[in-house]
DNA sequence: CAAATTAGGAAATGAACATTCCCTAATTAC
DNA sequence: GTAATTAGGGAATGTTCATTTCCTAATTTG
């Protein structure tokens, strides 16, 4: 059931907005709100100021545009990775797996948008709600991995779900914080391997 | 041995580098170095704009300055922490505890400069490399107290040291994270004491 | 085909920005 | 006491910034 072809009046967008969105995702990641200028968007998508402000408003429109597509996109790969491993512990497992590679080497230095938006918190007027929003996200679908592996037998520890989801959360955020500075260990497996200690 | 009470020529400096550098961490941790301008910086310190460039150059000089400051003190807390506690494990024990300090609360919420130095690492010149070298100081700290632990038996993993601080470096930089996002926990002994399993 | 509506973009606007200039003040060196 | 040197700060400088204005183009509605 995809939407209608379309039927809204007047010109319709000629530019591709996953596009548009995806050139701000990269330079909101790289440098963080306040480090993006207008003029920087121009250059990269190609449009001109006043086509990016009568589709978005501000400068907070688009970056709210260009958060709620990256945590679309996340969330579906999170889910869709999560669905695809059997228990509790592998899907943490490939969970850890997917950070460790966003993490290293250059994909790990142009940085995380939830990571670069929190740090400038302060910046942003509503779409401050929608960051801490994610981050409640992530932990409660942290939880829920862990209190399925503890009732399937293949998380052994009997903390509570949320405790060792706020360990799981910290952990995640600060393998990008590690990556952006090009610090993130080649071996990914064997930290991968090392932090399922926390489940035991 | 206090270095001798001063004998350089010209006028001396009027005002108190400290609690200026203080003032200037306190903005940049909050913000990162693109979010804090001159005008800003001039109305928390007092100081006229041209006062800051004589002492500190440019806006990269004083972020570099502050952040002098910041890491040597928190080298200095860090070194004392793990001086005071007895044995490997006691020690990274206290050293999460600290971190705990700082994540929860409206001091999470204040940030930290390292995390959002990093962050805007691309927007720093040769500042860029003192951050990447903080990373890399605090990872071989937790190595060392991790092989220490393993010597006296404090810690049983049998995991490479420097495996396991690559594990310990990301939680603590991620905690700051969560913290500025205002979801640390509460039970801040509860993290570590789960945060602990990584060692066993 | 005409009216209404929405998008695109070039140029203008005024504020905020980082940085520099220049004059005055305080100190040391001789 | 005079020269040299460094700090402090007010005001200027030129740039970059986010945002708006206004005109043109493409589409739907009737």
């Amino acid at each position: 059931m995809p939407p209608e072809p379309r039927a809204v009046r007047g010109r319709p967008r000629a530019f591709n907005e996953a596009e548009v969105l995806d050139q701000a995702i990269a330079l909101f990641s790289a440098g963080g709100f306040a480090a993006v200028s207008i003029a920087d968007l121009v250059a990269v998508t190609g449009l001109s100021a006043g086509s990016l402000y009568k589709a978005y408003r501000d400068k907070e429109g688009i970056f709210a545009g260009a958060l709620d597509r990256y945590i679309a996109e996340r969330d579906r790969r999170l889910g869709d990775i999560a669905a695809g491993a059997p228990g509790g512990r592998a899907r943490i497992t490939a969970l850890l797996r997917l950070y460790a590679g966003l993490s290293q080497g250059e994909a790990g230095q142009r940085g995380c948008l939830v990571v670069s938006g929190i740090t400038g918190l302060d910046q942003l007027g509503a779409t401050a709600a929608v960051l801490r929003a994610t981050l409640a996200r992530r932990h409660a679908m942290l939880a829920a991995l862990v209190a399925e592996g503890q009732r399937d037998g293949s998380i052994a520890t009997t903390e509570p779900p949320e405790g060792v989801a706020d360990l799981l959360l910290a952990l995640l955020q600060g393998m990008r914080v590690v990556g952006k500075g090009g610090r993130f260990p080649e071996d990914g497996e064997g930290f991968v391997r090392r932090a399922l200690r926390l489940l035991d």
